[in-house]
DNA sequence: CGCTTATACCTCGGACTTCTACACATTAAC
DNA sequence: GTTAATGTGTAGAAGTCCGAGGTATAAGCG
């Protein structure tokens, strides 16, 4: 019973994404980690995944990045959210929830009463 | 100014559809507009993506489908749940909800405390 | 030293959905 | 007869996710 398929919806990486880089500057491999003991282990995001949707944010102005060493010593890229991302963030955020609540009304329509 | 886009994200379609055939046999036209209404707007669903997304739900064997005659007196094709289907919308319903509990730990990650 | 594991980055290609736009058909109103 | 609403359908483009692979460093073990 591993199972948990990861699946997530398409659009949602980003925005999970966002989230966590809005925390403070961190490096990919840590994003995922984060994500992954967050959700208790619901959310897993591989790095076929990953890497390309942060390329994708990066270039569309809503993260950047340096080099910078992680506490292991080692070096790896930090992203951090420009004001762009930040805005981007909210406006996903709320769309995100407004699109929860909508799919929360439609499960939730009553029916002949078999449950 | 119309927007509103729907853009829901991949795999939400079917989950609604299914769950808007549960509740009694309907033909497609009437499902756009009962999650248009039960939605209050937020879900728009595009003919180009709900009848696609039918037979493929009916070609994975969740649905079955007859021609009957609609209230307005005219040809349509009503579809209805099969076991299959209902056992999906079970499935799918739950892992739904799993992921929405997940993205909401997520965007609940405290910060400093700007909210 | 060689082997393995964990960290950390990256790319490629297939597979799948969704959406815009269009085409077709019937009924009713004017 | 022409417009609008109802009702089903296809074609093509665009975008995303994921599996499989590749590179490199550091640490532990025999």
């Amino acid at each position: 019973m591993r199972a948990a398929k990861s699946n997530l919806p398409q659009g949602t990486l980003d925005l999970l994404i966002l989230k966590v880089v809005a925390l403070g500057p961190v490096h990919g491999y840590a994003i995922a980690q984060r994500l992954l003991q967050v959700s208790r282990d619901v959310v897993q995001v591989p790095q076929g995944s990953l890497y390309p949707a942060l390329h994708r944010l990066e270039n569309r102005g809503l993260l950047a990045a340096d080099w910078n060493e992680t506490e292991t010593g080692r070096e790896a890229k930090f992203y951090r959210l420009t004001r762009k991302g930040r805005a981007e963030l909210g406006t996903e955020a709320a769309s995100w929830q407004r699109l929860t609540e909508a799919v929360g009304l439609i499960l939730g329509m009553a029916e002949g009463g078999t449950k």
